[in-house]
DNA sequence: CGACGCTTTGACACAACTCAACAACCGTGG
DNA sequence: CCACGGTTGTTGAGTTGTGTCAAAGCGTCG
C-alpha cells in the first residue's frame, strides 16, 4: 500500500473501520498515482467515463459551464475524496472536472470497482456513505446559494472546507492552506470576483477570517459560525455501522 | 401488485427493464398505500428514519429550514420518486419532507430494502441509478441558483418539471397540473413570492408560459428552452444497462 | 525591467427585495 | 343567497445587495 494513498482510507475509516484485508485490497485496486499539471481537465461535461478518481494531493474542482460563459463550481474535492461515482452510473459525466494546482491522484476502473463492491460489501457501504456525504454537502451548497447572503455564504464555505480538511489532517481548528483565488471562489459561491473581494475585506475588518497568500486564518471561529449559521456536516451525525449495503 | 404502485415501476423501467419476478417483488416489498392530508410533515430535519417513501400520487417537497425563518425547497418528488435513500445511509435526515397536497405513498423499511438489494442486484442498480438522477437534478438546481437569473431559473424549473411528469404520464408536451403556489415556488427558486409573481407575468406577457389555477401551459416550448438554456436531464443520457451494481 | 496574474478600489447600474396596499378567489356559515 | 374571512395573487414605490465597468496597485517570474 502506498503511504500516499492513505487519505482515502482515513476518510472511509471515519465512516466505518475497515479490516486490514479490506484496506490492502482497497490500496491494490487503485492505479499507480498519477500527477498532472495545474489546469489539466480530467473530465469534461458529457464525456463518457469508465473510472473514478481518488484525490491524493492538490486542489481540483468539479463544475458546470453555462452557454453564456459563466461557470458554477460544484465542489472542491480534497485529498481522500472520490470523483466520478455518479458519472459511472450515468455513463456520461454531467459536469467537468479539472486540476487547480498540480494534482496527484489514483484511478479505479469501473470493472474492478464493481468487482470490489461485490467482494467487499463493507467497502461498498463506505463508498455509498461517502457519496451520501458528498450529496449532503452539495445540498448545503444549494441552500446557501438560494437563501444565504454573500457574506454568510462565504463564511459558511470556509468553515465547511476547514472541517473537510481537518478530517484528513490538512487543517487545524484555526488555519489551513487554500490556494483558491477570488475568481474561483466567485464561481463557487455564485458571486463576482469583485464582490468576493468586498466580502473578504469585510470578514477581515470584522476580525472573523482572513485570507492571505494562500492561507486561510479563522480568527474568531465562534462568531464566524454564528454569522454563517454553520452546523457541522460530519460531526452531527452518528458514525455509520457499515453492514453489508 | 397494486395498480397504483405502478409509477415507481414505470420509472425504474425507464432505467432498465425489470423482469416480472423483479416487478412483483418490488410491489410486494412495499407497504400498503397510505394517504395523508396536505401539510403533514412526514420527516423533519434531524429525524432518525428507517424507511423510504415511494410517492404514488399528490405533491410534496423536501426542504431545509434556516434559523432566520426562510426555507429552501430542495425538490418536489413526483409520483414514482423515492424519498429518503440518503437519509437511510446517514441514519438521520438532513432535510424535512412534507405533503403539499393530500399525498398517497408507500414505504419500504430499511431491512426489507437491504434484503431486496442483496437478492435483486438489478433492482439495486435501478435504485442507485434513480438516486444518481435525483442528484444530477439537484446539481442542476444548484447551478440555477448560483448562475441563472430569476426568469431563466423559473423557465428552467417548469421545463424540468414537465419532463419529470411526462416520464410518469402526468404531463403532455404543452401542459400539466401543478398546484404549487407562488410562496412555494419562491422557496424553491430562491426568490420572494412577489418577484416570482413579476417573473410569471413576464413569461405570460412574452407568451412563453402561463400558470393559471393550478395548470401550467407551455405556450412556446422552443423559445422557453432557449431562454432557460434547457437541456433534458433524462433524454440526453444513454439508457442504463443494469448489470449487478 | 516589463509582463502577467491576481487583488483592490471607486462610481454607477440594475436585479431582486421590502414594505404596503389592494384585488381576486374560495369555502364556510349565517 | 350573500357576507365573510382566509388564502393567494397583483401592483407600486422605494431600498439594497450585488453586478458592471474601469483603473490602479502589487508580486512574481522570466
Amino acid at each position: 500500500m502506498h503511504i500516499s494513498q492513505n487519505a482515502l482510507a482515513v476518510k472511509l475509516n471515519f465512516f466505518s473501520t475497515l479490516t486490514n484485508e479490506e484496506q490492502s485490497y482497497l490500496a491494490m485496486v487503485q492505479s499507480e498515482p498519477v500527477t498532472v499539471k495545474a489546469g489539466k481537465e480530467l473530465l469534461h461535461e458529457r464525456q463518457y467515463s469508465h473510472k473514478v478518481f481518488i484525490v491524493l494531493a492538490g486542489w481540483s474542482n468539479s463544475y458546470k459551464d453555462l452557454p453564456d460563459g459563466s461557470r458554477q463550481i460544484i465542489n472542491f474535492p480534497v485529498p481522500g475524496d472520490c470523483v466520478g461515482l455518479r458519472t459511472l452510473l450515468m455513463h456520461t459525466s454531467d459536469h467537468g472536472y479539472s486540476a487547480l494546482t498540480d494534482l496527484k491522484f489514483t484511478t479505479i476502473d469501473a470493472p474492478r470497482l464493481m468487482q470490489m463492491f461485490d467482494d467487499f460489501p463493507r467497502i461498498r457501504a463506505c463508498f455509498l456513505w461517502s457519496g451520501a456525504r458528498d450529496e449532503a454537502m452539495a445540498l448545503d451548497h444549494l441552500v446557501g446559494l438560494g437563501r444565504r447572503s454573500a457574506i454568510e455564504r462565504t463564511a459558511h464555505f470556509f468553515l465547511e472546507l476547514s472541517e473537510r480538511l481537518q478530517l484528513v489532517g490538512l487543517a487545524t481548528e484555526t488555519q489551513y492552506r487554500c490556494p483558491l483565488n477570488q475568481y474561483v471562489l466567485a464561481d463557487a459561491l455564485g458571486l463576482t470576483s469583485i464582490h468576493i473581494n468586498r466580502v473578504l475585506r469585510e470578514l477581515r475588518e470584522r476580525s472573523l477570517l482572513s485570507v492571505r497568500s494562500g492561507m486561510v486564518m479563522i480568527q474568531d471561529p465562534h462568531e464566524l459560525r454564528k454569522l454563517a449559521n454553520y452546523q457541522s456536516v460530519t460531526h452531527q451525525r452518528t458514525r455509520a455501522e457499515a453492514n453489508a449495503n
